[in-house]
DNA sequence: TCCGCCCATGAGAACGATTTCACGCTTTGC
DNA sequence: GCAAAGCGTGAAATCGTTCTCATGGGCGGA
């Protein structure tokens, strides 16, 4: 029957129905201006036909695409891939598309911003830091500004909506947590200090030690680079110490990993000899041995607040202000961390 | 200066460059069609004016949105954002875009089906082996067919292009490589039986400890579930055999990681004691401890592939049998392999 | 009974690009 | 020297929606 190889459009439908294309739509998108008699008898051509909307005469003529743009520096690094995830997941079920962007070309922030004038895109969810998003609003400010919600690794433009989590307090808890298993002697390994985030994360460190009056030790604080290798690195620094601390929070779970690792080769055993936490509960963090205790980053809610932002703000929710939501992290306690040893 | 609200379209940059919406068009499409003054000219003014394309227009006219729909299980699964991370890079460098689907409704084939039909996507990537796919036929192929490119862990419609990996000759290959090591006594791990690709490890296991005239005892062949707990429990089971195989194949990274942490537990240590090899070289595969043999799944060549054979077929080079490429995994060799234990 | 209002619907104009066709002008070939 | 071919350009149709008006009929109020 149906061999045309052309799709059916609203008029193919109309004809069917016996009315006109402008009530096919009406139909379509506010289904109560429509008599009931005629809505069934469009409805019913509808799905005789099978017709399905064309969504680039909708974008053209509604200037609007209804799909978001999530711009992400790696989406094969797991902490983005969860929070992609959810924002697919909030996205699609409140109708939008997400088009993803990866390692962009030598002007990122003019292709961010073309997405937005070529109307492929309503707006942009940023997970870049590395992104310029003053440049941003410069190109996408011009002739009308693109909606954005940021969330990263840094102190974002105050001028941006923003998603972060709360490192400072996070640190805290990680060493309350060791400070409730009776650890006295506490060491940090700390991330690259240009970055934000690492930075909140020794100073909440420092602070909560600070307030607890335990010693900060400066070869009790050892600076990291976030990678495995580095933890290792880090662990023959401890085992070399003439006094060493009883536990250890790291700024990361991969350090984490890595310092625990170190430690063993040198007959340090974790938790037995030692506790470690780290931070971010990544994917190796659970089905490391030891399982390894940790902050979690909230990043599904990161990802589904995120969305569920920008969409209502796509959606004419917008505030006047600037919004910032500011997450917390939660203690995951697993193996890596126990009571202090006796002695 | 600019200060129109609304984005410029090719009118003006016409308008601008004293010349027709047609030549401008000519300017950005094929150059090479217009006289070498009017192109300078108009050039100019595109960039004068900070024109940008409109591709909700250009879908319209063209019927084509430049744009290919990736539709997997799970987003977060490493192993797939992975893939998707190379799709990404393809298409940018290709000029399409890349639109997510992530876990779909009820009706996940007509879901998909629609995206081509409304005119969002040009074709898909599928990597969600539970959906029918002749159902998605069924949809995408009542007025025109929507390309389609696959790639999961079932024996895919042979109507369909796929991208494959050798799984049965990665599984003798796993076993070569511990064969080489002098192991004799080898064991298995298998995945959920009802998966084609874990069967298929299976019999390639099987298969290579057959050729090499190795013994295949049924207690050494243990069925997993593809998880770390599950390795944990096969790891009772390996510790309590009276003769113990001095080597492990497991169907995946997980059940090897569980395995390793379950005999540890046992005091059976890895590499010492008994050599593991897992499947797949997952994140946690590098960054276990010890670090984790695997036979690796070129999952960055699967998507690079997966897109680049997608985007041919769309720019026309179509062959008229459906494309099959198998992809062969490779030897990963770490820690957790070693020479058979003396005595 | 008649006026006015509301409700359901249709005709037609956008939205912004591409592309066919036609039209001059220059070049080529005989 | 003239026909034919080629090249660069513009006018206008087209892609499939949505939405503003306009219209006609039904109904309530005076």
């Amino acid at each position: 029957m149906a061999k045309a190889s052309k799709p059916p459009t609203i008029q193919d439908v109309a004809r069917q129905a016996g009315v006109s294309a402008a009530t096919v739509s009406r139909v379509l998108s506010s289904p109560g201006r429509v008599s009931q008699s005629t809505r069934e008898r469009v409805s019913k051509a509808v799905s005789e036909i099978g017709y399905t909307i064309n969504e680039a005469a909708r974008s053209l003529r509604l200037r609007r695409a209804t799909t978001i743009l999530a711009a992400m520096p790696g989406i094969g690094n797991p902490f983005y891939s969860t929070i992609l995830d959810a924002i697919v997941t909030v996205a699609t079920s409140r109708g939008y598309g997400v088009l993803v962007a990866g390692h962009l070309g030598d002007n990122p922030a003019k292709w961010l911003a073309d997405y937005y004038h070529s109307n492929r895109a309503d707006g942009l969810l940023l997970f870049d830091g590395a992104l310029d998003t003053r440049k941003l609003h410069a190109f996408t400010g011009e002739n009308a500004s693109m909606p954005i919600v940021a969330s990263y690794d840094e102190l974002p433009d105050p001028q941006i909506n923003s998603i972060i989590t709360d490192n400072l307090q996070a640190a805290e808890r990680a060493v309350q947590h060791l400070y409730d298993l009776g650890h006295r002697r506490i060491g940090h390994i700390s991330g690259p200090s240009r970055n934000t985030f690492p930075h909140e994360r020794l100073v909440g460190f420092r602070k909560a030690m600070f307030e607890r009056q335990l010693p900060i030790r400066d070869e009790w604080v050892y600076a990291g680079d976030y990678t495995i290798a580095g933890g290792r690195v880090a662990a023959s620094h401890f085992a070399t110490l003439a006094e060493r601390p009883t536990a250890l929070f790291a700024a990361n779970d991969e350090m984490a990993i890595g310092v625990i690792a170190g430690l063993h080769r040198a007959g340090i055993e974790c938790p037995r000899d030692i506790s470690v936490i780290g931070f971010d509960d990544s994917t190796v963090a659970a089905s490391f041995v030891p399982a390894l205790t940790t902050m979690r980053q909230p990043r599904e809610e990161i990802g589904r607040i995120a969305a569920e932002t920008l969409i209502n703000i796509l959606e004419g929710k917008r505030s006047a202000e600037p919004i910032r939501v500011v997450l917390e992290s939660t203690l995951v306690v697993r193996e890596s961390t126990g009571p202090v040893a006796s002695g």
